[in-house]
DNA sequence: TATGAATGAGTCTTCATTCAT
DNA sequence: GATGAATGAAGACTCATTCAT
């Protein structure tokens, strides 16, 4: 199996999340009530979904919880820190999404099957754009939001080796030729981060991304050389 | 030839140019020293190559510019009009760089050549990719500076259009098979954007993110489906 | 009964006042301490008592509260809300002093009633008068300023009105002639402004005034023309 | 003759008069172009005949005046100095405009003179109130303002006198009864500066002011007793 | 342990004044 | 002597964090 690319980033943020997590547990054992732990994060990922992150104050997420000023600090580190927490329950809940969408290898037309590959990667995609952006221009956040995903089990890694054991799946079943796996999804998910970045900056509607995706999955599949 | 899908952004963000340009003239025209203002785009440009947007101060400006805190009003609107300034900048270096490294089609091997332009997009991308990144976090800052890229005569218009004309010139000399060319600039880039974003993530080294780009590109040539 | 001349600023007013309220309530409420709110107005009114309005800082008045920078944003909108609370404050305190310093008509000797009032109408204007006059200077604080006067039940009309209702009892009592009770009310008032203005300037002693009064309201009942 | 209420100034200010002459007179020597120093007047009494004094800026008068930034510096010892002479400047111009509306005693109907008088007071505090209001809230500028006036020959003063003169000259033709003086100017001009600050605040059309200014001489000539 | 008010460092921006050319 | 660009102090306002109740 292919190595993903995320692997390296372990050594890069191992130490900060060491910090973070021995601060973190320490404070986050302090705060006993699961509940209100549960509400910041609930309204915290409310927010991120919706605002970029940097104009989220910690008093916007107390009044959407519904909590006191203060209390997230018994919860939490800091301000960032909670942050991360919604962050990463946003990538699992649209991973989670993203997971249920995918058809099965050997089921239907390849070209359907890819083609809903790449439709659920570009959702994906689509949908985490604005809290990745977001994300991406607060450094100490980003770092931190790194080392939280891989400390977990599950994250990103998931959605890579979907895609490259789909496709294994389906040339070991002689549906799809010889290529090479790693560049390959590198190009699907590639094209579909640009259709959602075009997606977003131009404010393409849907009907014409659906169409656009269908064209990149047959041109991937028929290849740019001469016959 | 196929429409650039930046072309919606000319209606969406007209107005806004125009308002700031307005004030842009008005108050640019009092600093009469091009050296400071070079010196404050310069440094400017500078900070915002190596930090996010977000983090960067007046202060910090000018004190990386070597002058003192007021002096960028004296030749911009405000802060954000001196960071467009650098942005713009930034983007004109790195698209001459990348004007430059292209080849002709038609020259040398075909698989060469589009892996010059891969290359080509790679490095943008890279170097790029802070910057952008760091932009689309400031909704404000992000118009102002779509607008003033759409003032200019170039812009990402003139490399998505090269590319295009590449593929086509190639596809016309029988170089190349029959494929839907804005879908194949769309896996192309695409996958260069994808290749950026994982070296910035995992730190991967240049030798390695070249070999990845031979291997799109010979993936991209070959397709993914049953010769 | 007349009307009062600052009838027409109401409409002038109204949409102000409006936009300020929405904008003062929802801010207002955030701050709970009664304690804190008065210790910013307090000072604030001392401070407006003696400065000219311009000169005040949020840093001053922090600093004459015992407070904080930042706390008068827990109570109000911006500094000019807390500034029109504390002259909002001047004038119920000195108009209070100026309905409580009032004779009954029909009491006592006619010229003695005047004096009574001219002395009040003195005594207000000259307390008031450094901040008028510094209010005066600031668009934005005399609109929004004038628009909570409007809003309150009380204020300078109701200076007005007493003047004009003690002045048309007299006349019904057969204690004054015939005159244009607008323009009496005119020239009293205009009276004692005169002297409030020239004794902030010359600094001329309350024992002169008083005499100054009396003469004053002599001319006004015995007139200027021949007998 | 009656003392003017505005002698006790000179005590008052005198000091701070004498400091200010002695740094404006070195400074006032090194500017040896009268044209230049008229042209910062001019464009200052302009400035300051249309905005509030805080307004104005150094670099609005330079502008205003075709100058340059800084030779006001040459000229002047500050920007203060500068204001000063422009409302001096201001001053003197509807002082001229007051004496030259004035009728001459003895000439036509009393009630028609004295209407007269009033009008042309009206008419110089009305034009005047905009600059005085923006003046009072600039401490420093009021104190060298009030210095000045009394360093030069005529002033505030002439006005005064004027008026004086005026009653003492019709009373002594028998066309006026017995009053005090003193009293009767207060109440003259009192009345309006009343109708001046009334006009001014309330918005209050030009006819309307024309009426009750004929009003209040009416009823300083009838007087409020009862005959 | 939750509350929410106080804190104060930090941000952008303005403008009177100085001074090298 | 005129120029006009640089200076930098000062002001209003924000918001993460602390801590008394």
């Amino acid at each position: 199996m292919s190595p993903s690319p995320f692997d390296h980033l372990a050594s890069a943020h191992r130490r900060l999340a060491d910090a973070h997590r021995a601060v973190r547990e320490k404070v986050t054992r302090s705060g006993s009530s699961p509940e209100i732990r549960e509400k910041l994060v609930d309204a915290a990922e409310r927010l991120v979904a919706e605002r970029q992150v940097s104009t989220i104050t910690t008093r916007d997420i107390a009044r959407a919880a519904g909590l006191s000023d203060g209390v997230l600090y018994n919860y939490f580190a800091d301000k960032n820190d909670l942050v991360v927490a919604a962050l990463v329950r946003r990538v699992d809940v649209e991973l989670a999404a993203f997971q249920a969408a995918l058809p099965t290898s050997g089921e239907g037309d390849v070209e359907e099957g890819l083609v809903a590959y790449a439709r659920a990667i570009l959702d994906f995609a689509t949908a985490m754009m604005p809290t990745i952006v977001g994300l991406m221009s607060e450094p100490d956040l980003l770092h931190q939001f790194l080392a939280e995903i891989h400390d977990r089990e599950y994250g990103i890694h998931r959605e890579y080796e979907r895609i490259v054991a789909y496709l294994e799946a389906e040339r070991g079943l002689g549906r799809l030729g010889e290529f090479d796996v790693e560049a390959a999804v590198t190009a699907l998910v590639g094209s579909m981060v640009a259709l959602a970045i075009g997606g977003m900056v131009t404010g393409r509607d849907e009907a014409e991304s659906r169409e656009q995706v269908r064209a990149v999955v047959r041109t991937l599949l028929g290849g740019l050389g001469r016959p």
